[in-house]
DNA sequence: CTGAAAGCGCTTACAG
DNA sequence: CTGAAAGCGCTTACAG
């Protein structure tokens, strides 16, 4: 046995004339399919660990009309704030991706996705949030290229992917309630929005899950600017609600905002929580209760879902859970 | 002539079918390899240009041995100041990769660059800045993809590529040395980098080109904490200096602060300058005058240096400048 | 449980 | 200028 350094590329012809049997059964045992002899299947394992082998994954497409690459839809002028987001969504992504033998294309320039697909060179593609156009979910189902949405989508039969934002808003909704407070009072951006739509309806959802009566007076929606929200902080005290909560970031930092200016202390007049974490909420003083999303998570979801569409049976379920509550001190 | 959309992937047979040609001769057409008569040529793409075909990259690859990808390794925990210069870079990468048809897969995980070595998913690398440990290089020589790295390499054979700090540098001085500045002060981190180094030459160069002497005197290097910068900033006062130039934005703020706590006005009392631009630069009152790069540039230029590192003739000169100078209020 | 053979869609000596 | 043929490294009916 040579302990030197291997250079040699082998091939499945190198494995099966140095074992003696023919590449078809050097292939069965490699892939699993087929029924091979535990004792081949052993021999064959032994060499290819001992010598290094790894097949070539472009010989093994062509052969199963397969790349094993998937693309990433990026935006090429993302913001600042959504800059984290992607950097941890592209680490899910490439985690689930690696771990079943995937590669992970980015695309984000013009023309780039195109190509890819002309040019066989992906399965399946992941559109981030932000990247989905009706026209360009079109355009995919026409190529017949499988893919999946990170966030919802209007279009029927396309397979969307989002944060658990039911789910987790109920969550939130339910630790406030149990802490015993009883008047909530949320504000939330655009109405026509999926996602303001999944938040409130986990509000909802968590007051008949402890049987309170709630009514729309306590909810003001489409706040997109401080005076928008200034009105809506003035009614809520003025109903003498115990708690505001906000749907995201910007909108808590709006109502943060107006109560600074009002000069409403904060827990000790009125507490505040947000669905939605950012850096800014965390080292607010005092910092706020919000949700946070797992990003990375939410990669692996959508990774994991594509691949299951490409046929790819996934190890664990792919669907964790991804957020927690944080309890800090608005709410104390 | 059908008008229906063309849902068939051609091949090169069905073209030569098609055509009444050889598939050898469809792919000379193609390529633009070995002499074809200009009238097949002619049919040939016509052909495709209306049946819409385009090859299929993988089983070009397998011919060839390519793969018409490139691996683009990332930090996978890089910090929030870096996050701006990674997007720019991959979109600069995406960018000249895609011009010449190849693909850019990202790894951020371990194992995840080994993996597509051993599958022979690349035919090259970029490694992207604060990746380069030795050892990563090192392992990279050995298994013979070519690559090159982002910044500088201690190791020799290595391909660099990075921002043109020295004449960046050069320039930026020229020009404070040419609005009549005579006694600058130049302010540094960790003397052992390459990039201070280099930083310092095209200080010192631009001295030289305007026969102006100067002396180490003048130099302060290692400046890595408050004190530090604070002494220096001392110094500079005390010898009368009329512009602090800053080797980069932490240190330049490092600067700003000192001079905001002495009560010393920029740029009436003293003017300030820095080799690296940041947001916070741009937005401090008063903004600072530095030097601005263009990370995109650079992602191009990396690609294209490994491009052509694989044997692809660049088309335009790949070696943009990427720096530019931007005047601001703190040298008025 | 195993193999011979055809095929995936290209490229490229070699021969004309 | 053009073609027939072999080959890239795999997979997979088909047959035993």
């Amino acid at each position: 046995m040579d302990t030197t350094k291997e250079n040699k590329n082998y091939t499945i012809d190198d494995i099966a004339r140095e074992l003696g049997i023919s590449k078809t059964t050097v292939s069965r045992a490699l892939s699993g399919k087929g029924r091979i002899s535990p004792a081949t299947t052993q021999r064959v394992k032994e060499f290819i660990s001992t010598h290094n082998y790894s097949p070539n994954v472009m010989a093994r497409g062509l052969a199963q009309n397969k790349t094993y690459n998937i693309a990433l839809l990026l935006p090429a002028d993302y913001g600042e704030n959504e800059v984290a987001f992607f950097r941890e969504f592209m680490n899910g992504i490439c985690k689930t991706a690696g771990k079943n033998n995937y590669d992970v294309l980015i695309s984000m320039v013009d023309g780039q996705l195109e190509r890819m697909i002309a040019n066989h060179k992906i399965d399946g593609i992941i559109l981030s949030r932000s990247m989905v156009d009706t026209s360009s979910q079109k355009y995919l189902k026409e190529t017949g290229v499988p893919f999946v949405v990170v966030g919802s989508s209007t279009e029927d039969g396309v397979v969307c992917i989002d944060n658990s934002n039911m789910e987790a808003s109920r969550e939130l909704t339910n630790i406030l309630l149990m802490k015993g407070m009883r008047k909530l009072v949320i504000l939330g951006g655009n109405e026509s929005y999926q996602v303001t739509q999944n938040r409130l309806e986990g509000f909802m959802n968590a007051h008949r899950d402890q049987k309170i009566i709630i009514d729309y007076s306590r909810v003001f929606l489409d706040i997109d600017s401080y005076a928008k929200a200034s009105k809506a902080v003035e009614k809520a005290l003025a109903m003498d609600a115990d708690c505001i909560v906000a749907m995201d970031d910007y909108v808590c930092n709006l109502v943060l905002e107006c109560l600074n200016e009002k000069k409403i202390k904060v827990p000790s007049d009125i507490k505040v929580a947000s669905f939605y974490d950012s850096k800014q909420l965390a080292h607010n003083s005092p910092p706020v209760t919000s949700l946070h999303f797992n990003t990375k998570v939410l990669g692996e979801n959508a990774c994991g879902k594509l691949l299951s569409m490409l046929g790819e049976k996934m190890e664990e379920s792919s669907e964790d859970m991804n957020y927690q509550v944080i309890l800090r001190e608005s709410t104390k």
